[in-house]
DNA sequence: ATATATTTTTAGATAAGTCTAAATTTTTTA
DNA sequence: TAAAAAATTTAGACTTATCTAAAAATATAT
């Protein structure tokens, strides 16, 4: 009763698509994020809901089940451990590791999760900044605040970030935006929202809004 | 042009079974220990040979090319890597690596294997004695001395096992066996040849010779 | 509310890796 | 060295995950 990589991952990916609400996903959506046709969708979604793992009406979407949310969330956990263990001990940048902790979230072995987990000192965050749930499966979502939701004047901390493109995190890295760093917001442009920052004290840099939107802080 | 999962495994397979002189390999005993039915592994055969993996003439065998012989050592060489890790990082036991590198080695990404490789300090041996392969491939076998070749009042060092099953490493573990130990052999019995052996000068105990023949030394 | 557009599903096909049963080749043995 | 045994390959089929093209269901728009 073993579910297979695919599986897995569309698992894991009607997860993200169906939010904390746990809405509906549509077919369409799920082509378009496993890089497969709508029929293709079709007939796992008939196989995953077989299994036990998801909602499933024909034309109506589809859901998680409690059995199927566990899996999906054992599989992040694995892929946000995992993505820590690339950078923190093997030196990668968090622009290089989605794709590797994409292959090696699927290794199965609870032992080597909950081994690897101690290893890294039980950490509760990702490199980008994102929750690893507890090996029961709870999550804390931290309250995270959009930079674009931050007033001019706000002194705010660097948490996360929701794009995880390589390309953005690499900009990120050239402006000096890591995680943790201090963010003050000192002025805002009316016209095209992008914003001037002040970051750790030092250097003042222009954002644009597209930057702003992704970016995830905290208020002191 | 990358190799499957599958092709990764039969290639690692010849490369073992066709031993250091790379005598050819036949179709059973491909059959054999790739657990799947001899027409299986023809089929495989022919598409190994069609991507210049191996030398493969009908009914007469099969020899890994250069080519295959390099990517059933990367193979081996991320095998061994991922051992250590799980043994000197996460703490695993020598006994319960094996299927879990089974799958760790088939992860790609030629910087994974060269900064794990860093992170643990450039190991040459594996959990169970087994050189690694470096970069290049290049291995440098240990002369290993089986240790029922060691003859009464020599004291050699434990080094490495043959027989990789849990049960029998379990056994060592039980007897004081492992890596680095000091073992002198006291007394040979004729009828049986199981040895009274003395474990870093403290209990003596008696061993089968089953158990001798899976025990690499060395001579000091 | 009906026609049109969009989304989703069904039907039938493909590639990878496996299988069984039958045919063929090689090896062994008498 | 011919017959029997063993090993190997071929033929045809199955499963998983995918595809295209066509049909069916739902949503949108006038």
């Amino acid at each position: 009763m073993q579910n297979s990589f695919t599986e897995e991952n569309y698992l894991k990916i009607i997860h993200s698509l169906s939010g904390r609400e746990g809405t509906e996903v549509s077919t369409n959506a799920l082509a378009e994020s496993t890089s497969t046709r709508a029929a293709s969708v079709t007939d796992m979604l008939r196989k995953l809901a077989e299994k036990g793992l998801i909602h499933y009406k024909k034309y109506q979407g589809v859901r998680l089940t409690d059995s199927g949310e566990k899996v999906a969330i054992q599989v992040i956990r694995k892929h946000r451990l995992w993505e820590v263990f690339l950078v923190e001990k093997l030196g990668f940048g968090w622009d290089e590791v989605h794709d590797i902790a994409e292959e090696l979230e699927h290794i199965p072995s609870e032992i080597l999760v909950e081994k690897l987990d101690r290893f890294l000192g039980h950490p509760k965050f990702d490199p980008h900044g994102d929750p690893i749930p507890d090996a029961k499966g709870n999550l804390t979502e931290p309250d995270y605040t959009i930079l674009t939701d931050v007033h001019i004047g706000e002194k705010v901390l660097m948490m996360g970030v929701l794009d995880h493109a390589p390309s953005f995190l690499q900009h990120l890295d050239r402006s000096g935006i890591t995680l943790g760093a201090v963010i003050e917001v000192k002025e805002i442009n009316e016209y095209d929202k992008s914003a001037s920052v002040q970051i750790n004290g030092g250097p003042t840099l222009f954002i644009s809004l597209e930057v702003s939107k992704n970016l995830l802080v905290q208020r002191r």
